[in-house]
DNA sequence: TGTACATCAGTGAACGCGCGTTCACTGATGTAC
DNA sequence: TGTACATCAGTGAACGCGCGTTCACTGATGTAC
């Protein structure tokens, strides 16, 4: 295996380059990139971005899987950092990272978790990137083992619960169906208090945005069972 | 007072024929809405549209202004359906009609509680609607009284306690800051479950979709400590 | 080490569209006397 | 009830832009012998 010759080096430095411009001008325009504009910005004509990106849409997409990978890293780097037994400590750490990378890449944070973009269809490979977060949430909870806290009741309807047996399932998992769908709860408030703040709905409301997200989290981990 | 004359009656119709057009055309574009593309389907000269509306952000304003009113007109014949001494279908109530509304009308929901449209600035006369869901949810809360359940622990830091507190003084509520804070929770949830399903996150994974919200807007109902 | 040929990044013109907004205008509806 | 004038909805041309994508091309880099 021969070193990447050159030109395979420059060119891979210039998808990059293509790809932080256009990143910048989702900040502005969200979805609605402009190819020409993201050309004019590096100096080049816009058939030349043709020799990178077969279209708009391709662009787009490698936008979203960056921004996936990007968040699930994040999330991943974070939890591994804190010590095993750390159950809290280790929810938190997750949902303080994704809620660190949305706010510090809002439009990103946008493109995925946002309005799905009119006429673009997700392609297949955003899946798994998508799910880490999830994972990560549900592999603390198994961790977490006999130390769980049992569960306030809330009856699960039959349709329900065989929806999260299938996920169980799918995964391999060991899980109970109420305490998979805790951790769904959790994961659906995650995203539900971050759509707010980074979207500007907290605006005037609270000010105090770390405690409350952290608060949230918290009383999420404690409807898990998630112990102290 | 007298009549509207025939003039003003077919120019608000017109009005209302314009959004009419313009809130079908969200659907395929979202926000990239085309004023020439409205008029096309008016059989009507684009330039035709500025005696109804100055400009294209002010037709964007009047949609979202209507859907916000839609919304919580919605919410709000739903809920007074219920008896008063019934909390917790009126929760329900709340809850299952912004969800309707918001399945029915998805590229309007999307307008309101997806991305912020780029290089738009909501103006004033939106705040007003958009607080509706949360007041009939406080309401249902405060009618509880002192049925409510006692809370769970979960220790309210100084700066969010402040924060709640001057949301209840501004609207001269009774409320105790840890109950407008499961209030808040019980929102933010809603709207995180809805993105989810509106946005189709919830494809290839929840197939009993009407129960899986149900289910979680009554844990939330638990969790504010409404009867049952 | 040098030469011949293949690869491919970037150019620039063109195609065929789209858009919001302004402006002077026509002709029908409404109003005052 | 009839006439004169004011209002205003809708027209059509124009301004000055924007866009994604294709295509034949130039000239530099890379490869095989």
């Amino acid at each position: 295996m021969s070193a990447p010759s050159l030109r395979a080096r420059v060119r891979s430095e210039m998808s990059q380059e293509i790809k932080d411009v256009a990143r910048r001008h989702l900040a502005t325009d969200g979805a609605n990139l402009s190819l020409r504009a993201v050309a004019r910005d590096l100096d080049i004509v816009a058939s030349a971005l043709y020799r990178y990106f077969p279209s708009r849409d391709a662009l787009l997409t490698a936008l979203i899987i960056d921004a996936y990978d990007a968040l699930a890293a994040a999330a991943t780097t974070a939890e591994s950092a804190v010590r095993r037994e750390d159950l809290r400590g280790r929810w938190q750490a997750v949902c303080r990272a994704v809620r660190t990378w949305a706010l510090a890449h809002p439009a990103e944070y946008g493109l995925i978790y946002g309005n799905p973009v009119p006429g673009y269809a997700a392609p297949q490979d955003t899946v798994e990137p998508a799910s880490k977060v999830i994972l990560l949430l549900a592999a603390i909870v198994t961790d977490a083992g006999d130390r769980l806290r049992p569960l306030t009741a809330s009856p699960i309807t039959a349709p329900l619960r065989a929806d999260l047996r299938r996920l169980i399932a799918e995964r391999r998992g060991t899980m109970l169906e109420e305490r998979l769908d805790r951790v769904l709860v959790a994961w659906t408030h995650l995203y539900g208090v971050l759509n707010f703040e980074v979207f500007g709905r907290l605006d005037e409301m609270i000010e105090a945005r770390a405690q409350y997200f952290d608060h949230h989290m918290s009383l999420m981990a404690d409807l898990t069972g998630l112990p102290d």
